[in-house]
DNA sequence: TAATATTGCTTAATCGTTAAAGCAATCATT
DNA sequence: AATGATTGCTTTAACGATTAAGCAATATTA
C-alpha cells in the first residue's frame, strides 16, 4: 500500500509551507490571511491528489478522538444490537465514531475490552457493566474519564446512567396478570446481582402485595445464564407440574425466548392455558399464536440521552453526574406495533 | 479530564530519557541493553501512574493502527448482528479493533461511512456492498486499501469476497419443494442487481428447470425494500388468490420475517396448506406451529475467512485475491438446531 | 597497558497535524 | 516621506511514541 497522501505532499505540491495547507483545509483559511489563490490551488491539488485528513495525528494534537467505546453484554442480542444501531446513529450525527466490545457478562472479558478501548483514547464510554464490575468502573471514575451507565445501574449516585424503570415496568407486568384473574403468578429471573434485575424482582413482588398476593417463593424462579437450558427446564416444568402456576412473568427477552420455546415444546397451544409477560420486544412474538404482552424499553430514548450525556460530560468535565429512568410501558394485545 | 500518564511523566518521575521507557514497555529492553534495575523501576511507575500507551501516536509512528473498518447493510438484522459479532471476536482475538458501520443500503450513507472510516486510518475493510457502490468500491482498490467483499461481491475477480454459494442454496430450496410434490413454487427476492440476489433467483430457476418445471413469471415477485409491507401485501396476496402459489421460497430473512407474518394474518393455519422455505435461520421460526426449512448460511466460516484474508492482505498487499464461494445447506425438519 | 568490547544510557529525527509567533513586502495615513 | 497597518506567507514547537545513531564509562582481551 503506497504512503497516503499528507498534509507535506501537498504543501510540496503547491509549493507553500505545511501549516498554510492545514489552515485552509481546516477551514481557517481566511482567518489567517491566506489569499484565495492560494487556497484555490491547496484544495484543487488536495482533492487531486485524494487527501483525506489523517485522525490519528489530528487526536494527537487536540487530545481528543471524537470517539466513544460502548461495552454492551452482546451485540447478537436483538435488544443490544438495536441499542447498538441506535448510539450508531447518534453518534455518527454528532461526529462521533463509536467502537463496540461485548463483555458477554464476563468481568475478565469486560476488563480487557475496557483496556482497549481506553488504549484507542476513547473520548468516553457508554457502558452496560456486568455483574461483578463495581470495582472496575470505581477505578474509571477515579481516572477522571468520562462514562455513562446504559440499561443497568449501580445505586450510587456517583456515576452517570440511563434505565429503564424497570420496578414499575415489572409492577405493569404482574398487574396486568392479575387483572387478568390469576392468583398463581410466577416470575423467572437470572441468578444475578445486578440491580436492574433486583428491580424487576421488587417489581413483581411490590406487584403482588399492592394486590393483596402474598408472595410463594416457590413461583420465582431463577436460572443461571450459563447452564439456562436445564435451569429453565426445571424452573418450568416444577412452575406447571408441582407449583400450580397460572401464569409467568419473564424477566428477559433471552428467558423469554428459550421459556416460550420450552413452554411450546412441552404443549403446543399451552399458551391458551398459561398468560405470559415478557421483557423486551422480539419479533419472534409475532408468530405465536396468542399475542404475548411485553414490556417496551424506550430504546431510542436510552440510546439519545446516554450519548447526550456522555458528550456533554466530556466537554464539561466538571458537571454533575446525572441519574435518568426512563418509563417503560406495558404493550397489551389490540396494540401490536406494526413497524 | 486531568491529562494521561505519558512516557514522558514516567521518564521524568524515573529519570531517565524518554526512549528508555519506550523500550523497556515496549518489551524491547533487553536488546537495548537496559540494566534490569532500571528496567524493574521504569515498569514499577508505569503501573503506578496507571500508565495506558496512546495507540494513536504509536500508529502515527508505525503507519499502522490495528483497527478495521466493518460496513454491513444494517447492523440491527440478526444476520449482520450475528457476522459483527463473529468478526468482533475474530478481530480481537488477533489484536484488531473493530470499528462498525450500517449502510441502510443506500450508497450515499456508504459513502460517508467509507469516507470516515478511511479518515480513522482503518488497516482494511470487510465491506457488505450495498447496490451501486461498484465504484466506490473501484475507488478503493485503486487506492490500494486493502478490503475484503462478504455476504455480497461483484463478478470481478479483482477483488477478494467471501460469500455463501447462492446459487446452489437456492437450488437445495426449490428441489425440496419439488420434493414435496410442488409445481407451484413461488419466490420473492428484493428488487435489486446485486449479483448475490441474481444467484438466489438463477438457482431458483435451475432448480425448476433440471427438474422440468418451466418458470412461471407470475409466481416470481420482488418487492422493495423501502415498501416492504406493501410490496409483500400485494405480492402474497397475488400468488395466493391469483396465481394458485402453493409454496413460496422467501429470498432473506427480512423478506421471510414480513412475509410469514403476513402470511399468519391471512390464516392462521396457513402453513398447513402453503410450504415455505426461507433463506437464514432466525429463532423466530421456532415459534411457529409448523417447523420453516431455512437455508443455514456458514456465517460462522465466513466472518472468519474474511478477517482471515483481511488480514493476510494487510500484511502482504501484493497478495493475488482470493474469492470464496462457501456452501450453505438446508437445514429440514428433525434437524432442529438446539443451540 | 593500550586497544577493543560491552554496558547503559542520551540525543536527534520522524510520523501528520495544529497553534502561536515571526517577518518581509505592500498598502494606507497624515 | 515617515509611520503604522495589513497581507501573505514561513518558522518553530508541540502532541506521544518509536527508531537509529551517538557517547561516555566500565569491562575485557591480547
Amino acid at each position: 500500500m503506497k504512503k497516503k497522501p499528507s498534509l507535506k505532499d501537498i504543501a510540496k505540491e503547491v509549493g507553500v509551507s505545511v501549516p498554510l495547507v492545514s489552515y485552509v483545509l481546516g477551514g481557517k483559511g481566511k482567518e489567517n490571511r491566506v489569499s484565495d489563490k492560494t487556497a484555490k490551488k491547496i484544495r484543487d491539488t488536495a482533492k487531486a491528489l485524494n487527501y483525506r485528513p489523517n485522525l490519528n495525528a489530528r487526536s494527537l494534537k487536540t487530545n481528543r478522538t471524537k470517539t466513544i467505546g460502548v461495552i454492551l453484554a452482546d451485540i447478537s442480542n436483538p435488544f443490544f444490537a438495536n441499542l447498538a444501531r441506535i448510539i450508531e446513529d447518534e453518534a455518527f450525527s454528532l461526529g462521533y465514531t463509536v467502537i463496540f466490545g461485548s463483555s458477554d457478562e464476563n468481568i475478565r472479558k469486560f476488563d480487557r475490552v475496557l483496556e482497549l478501548l481506553l488504549t484507542r483514547q476513547v473520548d468516553g464510554l457508554i457502558i452496560a457493566p456486568p455483574e461483578g464490575s463495581k470495582n472496575t468502573i470505581s477505578q474509571l471514575k477515579k481516572q477522571n474519564i468520562p462514562f455513562v451507565l446504559i440499561d443497568r445501574y449501580f445505586q450510587d449516585l456517583d456515576y452517570n446512567y440511563i434505565v429503564a424503570d424497570n420496578f414499575n415496568a415489572s409492577m405493569l407486568a404482574t398487574e396486568y396478570l392479575i387483572k387478568k384473574g390469576h392468583k398463581r403468578i410466577a416470575t423467572i429471573g437470572y441468578n444475578s446481582s445486578l440491580a436492574h434485575y433486583q428491580d424487576r424482582y421488587n417489581g413483581y413482588v411490590e406487584g403482588l402485595k399492592t394486590n393483596g398476593i402474598e408472595e410463594d417463593a416457590n413461583l420465582v424462579k431463577r436460572v443461571s445464564n450459563n447452564k439456562l437450558k436445564a435451569d429453565m427446564h426445571e424452573a418450568i416444568t416444577h412452575l406447571i407440574n408441582v407449583n400450580n402456576a397460572t401464569a409467568i412473568y419473564f424477566q428477559t427477552n433471552t428467558l423469554a425466548e428459550e421459556g416460550l420455546r420450552q413452554l411450546i415444546g412441552l404443549e403446543k397451544d399451552i399458551l391458551a392455558k398459561i398468560d405470559v409477560v415478557v421483557f423486551d420486544q422480539n419479533s419472534t412474538y409475532h408468530f405465536l399464536q396468542n399475542f404475548v404482552p411485553y414490556i417496551d424499553q424506550p430504546i431510542k430514548k436510552m440510546g439519545y440521552y446516554a450519548l447526550k450525556t456522555l458528550i456533554e460530560h466530556i466537554n464539561n468535565p466538571d458537571l454533575n453526574t446525572s441519574q435518568l429512568k426512563l418509563p417503560a410501558h406495558l404493550e397489551e394485545e389490540g396494540m401490536r406495533k406494526n413497524n
